[in-house]
DNA sequence: AGAATAGTGTCTGTAAGACATTATGAC
DNA sequence: GTCATAATGTCTTACAGACACTATTCT
């Protein structure tokens, strides 16, 4: 709805215009971020929640994020970074923008709309604080395609779509690496894929892929464990996410 | 920044709360979409741009989009669609989401957000007016990975992203199809894809890989050339994009 | 007949799936 | 030695690329 109507414009320089005018022209939605952070538990994925401190949704359990300032944010992802290190002080994770949410109804505040990011954090790098606006932060179990209980506003449709996104890019890329600790074996990485994309996978297919597409560097370390030791395996420097040309197509028996 | 400070809530129930939500606590950015809206044109890919009437960058060409309107808009995607059709009448197209940009200073006005949809039409549908805000509208056509001229705003860097998702996809699904007209060889379909791919293909294995796609019908029509007729198809009911298991890898010689 | 485009046959190459085999260490 | 897990060997399968071939129409 318009406020109040601006100074005609017809013989302005930009200049003029621009001193003259006025944001509240038109009312605008309000602006958030929110990421979905995951990590790897106890051989399980997990999403981090916090518990909301005050209304709307107040005490409910919601997703890592908040309004944009636009004072002390310089892009979107600013505001991700932001929110993120606020919570768990990793400073460079896997970071993707997912998808915008924006609709009339999804907060009782009116009109919003939310840029999600996918967050992917190795579990070891993480140091929790709920830090203002919570009351509680922890890590919940995904399962399925999402977790046990009801979140605040849509964030349960918003986790399902990133659990998406991550399950259809696990098929062609090597995104799960990110949610690896330091070192790791071609066996635990396995594992982890498998458990992302619920379906398991020959292992003799997966080493191929992986040690061909060139982001996986030998460390000399073998893990001790009670069997036969297996190699241990460090991400390549500069190395990013792989895309491969086929798709996993997983276990067809 | 803050403005003022709301009530204190510590007992106020959600009602209460809201009662007394004042939207105006934090500065919001401006929150717009964009469409960057292609066409096939004379054997060319096509942008369509619009010559803005209004401060800033008056007169300049930019691409479809406009701020949300809370009051007419149910979610962001009914932005995209409301200017999309202003534009062009046409109400069904494929239109995707690609990504949302959000900085400090990519619009002079201040902090601005906009989502950014990608838009691809069959030209025979589209039926153009300029409509308000605009003194001016056109089919521009695309070189390499953008147009032959400066747009307002961030614009070329949003374009180019659009190309960049358009072709990324079409190795891998069956995008291409919905810049077809109704009825369309398999060369013509094989002509667009060495379009957007800008690369030339094997016949053999582009008729396997689409046919095999099951999204094609024969019309049992054929089309009347110079030389040996081909037969027409049209896209199946109900199939929309299909994705391929496998990337196209183009000729290697 | 010759030109041009439509469409097929079929061989090679690549990487994934299947699965048997060997390797290594704890016990 | 046995057990369990790590790692390799190698056959099959699916599908893309290469490219020669046949088919159909117009001139």
């Amino acid at each position: 709805m318009k406020k109040k109507q601006q100074a005609s414009e017809s013989e302005m320089s930009e200049k003029e215009f621009l001193d003259n005018y006025d944001p509240s022209v038109f009312q605008r939605p309000s602006a958030a971020v929110d990421n979905v952070i995951l990590t790897l538990l106890d051989d399980e994925l997990h999403v981090l929640l916090v518990k909301r401190e005050h209304h709307p949704a107040k005490e409910a359990w919601s997703l890592v994020g908040g309004f944009i300032d636009i004072d002390l944010d310089q892009d979107l992802e600013a505001t991700a970074r932001r929110k993120l290190q606020e919570k768990t002080g990793v400073k460079t994770p896997y970071l993707e923008q997912v998808y915008t949410v924006g609709t009339k109804g999804r907060d009782p505040r009116g009109w919003s709309l939310t840029a999600v990011y996918l967050a992917l954090v190795p579990h070891h790098k993480v140091n929790l604080e709920a830090g203002p606006g919570a009351i509680d932060i922890k890590w919940e179990k995904i399962k399925g395609s999402g977790v046990g209980k009801k979140l605040a506003f849509d964030h349960s449709s918003i986790l399902k779509e990133c659990l998406i996104r991550l399950r259809s890019k696990a098929v062609y890329t090597s995104l799960p690496v990110h949610l690896m600790p330091p070192e790791f074996t071609l066996s635990e990485l396995q594992s982890v894929y498998e458990l992302v994309l619920d379906s398991k996978m020959d292992h003799k297919s997966f080493r191929r892929r992986m040690l061909g597409a060139d982001i996986l560097q030998e460390t000399g370390k073998e893990k001790k464990t009670a069997r036969r030791p297996a190699m241990l395996y460090k991400l390549k420097n500069s190395k990013s996410t792989f895309f491969f040309t086929r798709n996993i197509e997983g276990q067809q028996s």
